[in-house]
DNA sequence: ATTGTAATTAGATATTTGGCTAAATGTCTA
DNA sequence: TAGACATTTAGCCAAATATCTAATTACAAT
């Protein structure tokens, strides 16, 4: 759980969860979205698919990426616990 | 939310908000159950205060820590937008 | 084969974070 | 009020993180 939510901890990556809500994109558009270089956000990329967030597939030259929303699951797990209504 | 889940990025201070679930707890048994010095045990403490994740509250000499439930909820609906069952 | 496009990897640098010790603050009791 | 105890604040350092540019890899198309 760790890589988790050192992942969640950036403002940045958790913005591109958010973006990957509604769609799946490549590499490129999750960029433009960005005042940060490309190599930048594919190491967000890289941290976010390290934790498990996110999945990476490539279609030719590019790579889209989307939810892998098993893990959020494990997170609402973990809140939960401390609600103990 | 950005402290907040700053906050959550450290594993000392996520092991300290479990340990808050069972009991409050004053500042130094909290550093009890740590190899870190009683000041950077504080220091993890105000960083989770200022989340809202705890509460503190003086008793005299010491100073009793507790969670502050009400952010949980605001992190498992943040967390639930992924999900979308 | 060569060129162009998409993306990552490598290497450098600046900032942030987590840890320490020493000093300061707040509170109790004699 | 002095001394002891609980905790925080201040100041410092090392390790981790976020960013950049330049170089590399992967693929497509001519």
């Amino acid at each position: 759980m760790n890589s988790v939510f050192k992942a969640l901890a950036d403002p940045t990556r958790r913005e591109i969860l958010i973006m990957l809500q509604k769609d799946n994109l490549t590499a490129g558009e999750i960029s433009e979205n960005f005042n940060i270089s490309k190599p930048s956000i594919s190491h967000h990329l890289s941290l976010l698919k390290n934790a498990d967030l996110i999945i990476s597939e490539r279609n030719g030259q590019r790579i889209y990426y989307s939810l892998n929303t098993t893990v959020f699951q494990d997170i609402v797990n973990w809140v939960l616990n401390f609600k103990k209504v």
